[in-house]
DNA sequence: ATAGGGTTAG
């Protein structure tokens, strides 16, 4: 039995927020369900695809050049005996380009010249590979487009000249330009290729990692898409959704693909729960994450050490630490323990508005309890006392902690040396540093930064600038 | 096969 969770907006009681799975309509009314039949009759489709293409011949060039510069290359090519990769060098990829596009009205002779080029070594590039899409795209090769894509989805990085994600970025910004009617083939040609390698939520994934938020639009635009192509997401997928859908903002329509997962006879599991949980508090309702976290309790859905971390910081995020800390309790009482995550947030919550001393006490009861503290944590702490005017009892606690044998990394490092600059104690500063190199550990810009920050405050341009110029291209 | 903190300048 499994906990339909509650609206945004209907959610006034605990029992109204409980449906029972069992109670649901009828489940016939579905547009497009994909029997594994199907899925492996698709599946099989584009690797017949894949090997046609492999076994064609191989393409010699008989005249079908657009212009005379062209023609060049191609001689140069035949002259040289060594292949088109010898005759077009990798700087030459406009080159390509220009020619693929005067071979628009030739979509095969294009192709042909694509794969030769490929064959002979060249190393295509996100442009090589958008001017041949288009081309395939525009006659609806789809596949031809279908093996082009997958070629790329299975290299996964590998002896390509650019990341997958890029052509991602290339193809969307594409497809933002041209409207619906290019993104149908385009799309079609992404998701058959991921499907064949079972590899579907990279797709969606990939497309969802990309930074601006109005993105998360075209993830979920693609995931209906899949769909409405008859191709069945699995629980992976649906979680990307489900996050996607929060992230715009649409509670609503994320708490509507639980639906879509019973009626696609998938089980949410305990990363499902705590994404649309996640959701929920990242749109500023912890509350509401919080009342479907204990609703779903009550039901037996599993609840782990993730989900209660995703409101305890939800809490935190909102300014509600009391909250947040009997959630905590809260946890600790249903049996799940509380990890240096949750206290984490609880410490990062307290010292965000200057209450040291409760975040220290929260970082002894976990050390009586046994949990290990981390640099991070540590970390935290150290940058409260710092910009609460305490650089130098930040000193003394990085030292303490040092000597505890709690592993501090470049982070918490550059925090004392900032305090150590703050306190115009330079030499001390550049001692640490060095004592950073001598573990290996690696100095970035960040650390420069802050070191000539510190000349700087003191007056010392000289040792600013030369500084700033040992540190040479570091980004 | 999926999740989770902290640092410098402006």
């Amino acid at each position: 039995m499994f906990g339909r969770p509650p609206t945004a907006a209907a959610a006034t009681t605990t029992t109204r927020l409980v449906y029972c799975w069992g109670a649901k309509l009828i489940k016939n009314s579905y547009a497009h369900p994909i029997g594994r039949t199907q899925f492996v009759r698709l599946k099989s489709a584009v690797s017949a695809v894949a090997s046609e293409l492999r076994r064609s011949p191989p393409y010699c060039f008989p005249g079908l050049v657009a212009s005379d510069e062209d023609k060049d290359i191609i001689c140069a090519h035949k002259n040289s005996g060594n292949g088109v990769g010898n005759a077009l060098g990798q700087s030459d990829t406009c080159k390509v380009v220009e020619i693929l596009n005067s071979l628009r009205e030739e979509p095969c002779h294009a192709l042909s010249f694509f794969d030769q080029l490929k064959e002979q070594g060249f190393v295509h590039n996100v442009s090589t590979y958008m001017a041949i899409i288009r081309i395939l795209c525009y006659w609806g090769m789809d596949m031809r487009l279908d093996s082009i894509l997958l070629g790329v989805i299975k290299s996964n990085d590998k002896h390509l000249g650019f990341k997958v994600s890029d052509l991602f970025e290339a193809l969307i910004e594409w497809i933002e330009a041209k409207g619906p009617e290019s993104l149908i083939r385009a799309f079609d040609a992404l998701v058959k290729a991921y499907v064949s390698i079972g590899n579907f939520d990279e797709a969606i994934d990939t497309l969802f990692q990309t930074k601006r938020r109005e993105k998360n639009d075209t993830a979920v635009a693609v995931f209906r898409q899949f769909k409405r192509l008859g191709l069945s997401p699995n629980d992976y997928s649906y979680c990307i959704v489900i996050k996607a859908l929060c992230r715009k903002g649409s509670l609503e329509e994320a708490a509507d693909i639980f639906q879509e997962m019973e009626e696609a006879g998938l089980t949410p599991n305990a990363f499902t729960y705590s994404t649309y949980i996640e959701g929920l508090c990242s749109q500023a309702r912890s509350d509401l994450g919080y009342e479907v976290l204990k609703a779903w309790r009550d039901q037996n859905i599993p609840i782990d050490v993730f989900t209660y971390l995703v409101v305890i910081r939800g809490f935190v995020n909102e300014s509600k630490l009391k909250e947040a800390e009997c959630v905590l309790l809260d946890m600790d009482e249903h049996g799940v323990v509380p990890d240096a995550y949750c206290y984490g947030s609880l410490i990062r919550g307290y010292c965000k508005i200057g209450h040291i001393l409760k975040a220290l006490a929260l970082h002894n009861e976990m050390a009586a309890k046994c949990i290990k503290t981390n640099c991070v944590i540590v970390g935290v702490i150290l940058q409260c006392l710092c910009q609460m005017g305490m650089a130098d009892e930040a000193v003394d606690q990085f030292n303490n902690f040092k000597e505890l044998g709690i592993f501090l990394d470049e982070v918490a490092y550059n925090i004392v040396v900032n305090a150590l600059c703050k306190l115009g104690k330079l030499e001390a500063a550049v001692r640490l540093l060095d004592e950073m190199k001598g573990k290996k550990m690696s100095l970035d810009i960040v650390h420069y930064t802050t070191l000539i920050g510190g000349y700087c405050l003191q007056g010392k341009l000289v040792d600013a600038v030369k500084l700033f110029e040992e540190k040479g291209n570091l980004v």
